[in-house]
DNA sequence: TTGACATATCAAGATTTCTTGATATATTGA
DNA sequence: TCAATATATCAAGAAATCTTGATATGTCAA
């Protein structure tokens, strides 16, 4: 891909690349929804599971998901595990996916 | 998938695949260079695929896409196929990632 | 109508992502 | 340590997506 940047407001080729990756990640309708819940407050794996209808199994894999990519953070508390949002980022995307959706 | 919305300001199950179909369409980094492109002006296949470095095949299968779910429309005009924004959404969505990434 | 140009379509292989269940790891209280 | 609880990991089949090149369609000018 060559798609060089030379006009102003033109991602290059790396951020393409990021930006592309992070909506991949989001684009999935669980994580859209645990997104919601956790711009609220924390949740653990096994409300998130309750919340969504998706097995235990499952949603850990959908968290390992957005926490890969820097996305939700784990805090050990205990016997459970709570996520929190870790890319200040999507607030605004969640925003725009509202304006459009809800 | 049970993911009732009872809360304000949380998208129904409908919206939540509407949604999620939308960001993986544009989760693409030729895509999302297309979508940069069309925000200023009306392009060719042909221009937009010397732009992005990719085949004209490859980039019509890529406006077909767009075309598809909405996000673009198709102007022919004379032997030349222009393609515009249909979805005024994808400003708001574009400023997000700029404002991330750029 | 013919030739040149611009775009679209199609099929098939390659790659990636999703899903599921079985099992592993970690933590706490008794 | 043992039992119970909460979460994570892994493998493998299923499904969706990407890519590519060959070919088809559509348009204009002469």
């Amino acid at each position: 891909m060559c798609m060089d940047a030379r006009l102003d407001n033109m991602l290059d080729g790396a951020a393409l690349e990021s930006a592309s990756e992070c909506l991949k990640t989001i684009a999935h309708p669980v994580r859209i929804r645990v997104i919601e819940l956790l711009l609220r407050e924390w949740h653990t794996v096994g409300a998130l599971a309750e919340a969504c209808g998706v097995s235990q199994s499952a949603m850990s894999t959908h968290l390992r998901i957005l926490s890969d990519r820097g996305l939700l953070r784990p805090i050990r508390e205990g016997r459970s595990v709570y996520y929190e949002i870790a890319e200040p980022g999507l607030a605004s995307i969640l925003e725009c996916i509202h304006k459009r959706y809800g």
